[in-house]
DNA sequence: ATTCCGAGGTCCGAAAACGGCGAGTATTTG
DNA sequence: CAAATACTCGCCGTTTTCGGACCTCGGAAT
């Protein structure tokens, strides 16, 4: 059963979806990738909903620094394989798209990678504005590159 | 919550699959089609399958004529109007892939009909045996010719 | 800074291949 | 001469394949 839930935050309205288990989805509204919630059910109090409300909270309030919940990465292959790895960037650091791709064995894909990045289901909690430009550009971001700039600065950078 | 059982048969084994609440296939064993049951449920004692055992037992004493269980067909539009058709036949009786894209309104649509008959998950209940070549040829059967031609015997032609 | 080009995964549309056919001609058989 | 086979070709929904285009890049050359 899928539900979902709405939360405000800093960087506007977030949109949280879940399996029931698990974290599916954390979209920033308004997005151009609004993700569609037809038959769903609208309950916050879903186990996975609940819990990512709260350390959202306080990753807000700048008392967190890592999640611990369980999400569920549906995508292909090489699109899980960067999302895993997305959650090893530490809080407050930024890799290239460059070494992301090397970290996953596939050195010259760092272009893949981008597009990996940005059909990324769970912003924020699955990092990707934590990558940047080999250069030290910010690129691009699905949510808006303000968004990006904001959390980046958010977590102690720039 | 999709489950299966099988069943002995004067033609091997089948097998039966429901989603709970209707009849979503029948499969001859062993067949190249097999269809796989990964993550399902043994269950016999599931209304659909305990009623299509039942009345299977009854098709092959002999004292049976007409299926009546409901039946889930997925497919496509053209698909599921061909799989609607096919259960239009009478016992005993056969047409030709011809006269059947003509019920459907595609008389030109044969060879079609031959690939969506094919495609039939719901083999016997949904009589694509009956369906033979304008001249009276058997031309296939997916659970192979000699099972084709032992139903249309069992149900008194040749 | 800007431009150029090669890289690779994914998406999308077009095109071709693939059959559980059938009708119409050829070719073979008694 | 029939009548039974054999071949050819058009038929059409579906599946598979293939070729480009797209993109949150990076390095080298201007």
């Amino acid at each position: 059963m899928n539900s979902f839930c709405h939360v405000d935050s800093p960087i506007g309205r977030l949109l949280l979806t879940s399996d029931g288990t698990a974290l599916t989805g954390l979209y920033m509204e308004p997005s151009r990738k609004a993700q569609s919630t037809d038959g769903w059910v609208q309950d916050a109090a879903v186990k996975p909903l609940a819990e990512a409300v709260r350390q959202l909270g306080e990753y807000f309030a700048g008392s967190r620094r890592e999640f611990d919940l369980p999400l569920r990465l549906n995508g292909t292959l090489f699109q899980t394989r960067v999302w895993r790895e997305l959650t090893e960037i530490p809080y407050g650091t930024t890799w290239s798209y460059g070494e992301l791709a090397k970290r996953i064995d596939k050195p010259s894909a760092s272009r893949a990678v981008g597009l990996a990045n940005g059909r990324n289901p769970i912003s924020i909690l699955v990092p990707c504005h934590r990558v940047i430009g080999a250069d030290g550009s910010l690129t691009g971001y699905g949510g808006g590159l303000d968004r990006k700039r904001w959390l980046l600065a958010h977590e102690g950078l720039h």
